[in-house]
DNA sequence: GCTTGACCTAGAGTCGGCTCTACTTCGTAG
DNA sequence: CTACGAAGTAGAGCCGACTCTAGGTCAAGC
């Protein structure tokens, strides 16, 4: 059941580094306890949490702002909704990236069409050759 | 016609320092010339090459990769299967974006939707006195 | 008893993409 | 003529998120 940071780092696909980095900023939910020679051992729950954590990093939570949150769980019952709030902010933000991310999408579907059309019009009787 | 910098600025969004930036790393595709004291003037075209060059950093394209596909655009004629490589590659990682992206706003909605109802739990009956 | 490998800490270094500083040069307005 | 504002250049600085280094501990295997 405990895991060493090379495990975790294993199956959250973080770095070693990037684990005790994140351990320093206080994004880990709760304090991960030291087996004999002061090493790391983590938990399932703690695996699972850092998961949740790369969701947050990979749509662009900053460290901070997941710090935050990571501190109203700590603290445990009763801010809920400040929890709330920063979910629902962060999803605003990842819906209006989500927008803008199709708008670029969209111009370079547009691009591609116009370059792919083109090309065809001057190579592909040779393919036929 | 011709547009000072701070007009562009004005009108693409990008700083007079972003855009002195962009002109040094070689990603406008025609060479923005001078003025009277030697200041920078800047045509239609430029500002709307700018605003494609924009869509591709919003979606991730790192600057130097902007400055390969404005290379072969500088070069003119010839080479637009290499543009279009460029490009379906690009596009290939916005889709892939995009679908991690939904994949993070799945489990954030998810998580706003415990907490709502939570919070709706304990707290609405309060509102309706 | 020596090496190896996984771990530890503290702190320095890297990278991308701007952003800012310092200093200069203009052209116009008061 | 003085001041202002908007430009110019070269190069330093900043920020976020890691990543890496140096030097050390410890258990297991040869």
């Amino acid at each position: 059941m405990g895991l060493s940071i090379g495990q975790v780092a294993e199956r959250t696909g973080l770095s070693v580094h990037a684990l005790r980095f994140y351990e320093k900023e206080g994004i880990l939910a709760h304090q991960v306890h030291r087996g004999p020679g002061g090493r790391r051992v983590y938990t399932q729950r703690d695996v699972d949490w850092l998961r949740m954590c790369i969701m947050l990093r990979m749509s662009g939570m900053p460290v901070p702002e997941i710090r935050r949150y990571t501190d109203l769980v700590r603290q445990g019952d009763g801010n809920e909704l400040q929890r709330l709030d920063i979910l629902k902010e962060h999803q605003d933000r990842v819906r209006q990236q989500m927008v803008q991310l199709q708008e670029c999408m969209d111009l370079i579907t547009h691009k591609v069409g116009i370059y792919q059309d083109y090309v065809n019009s001057i190579a592909p009787r040779a393919v036929g050759q």
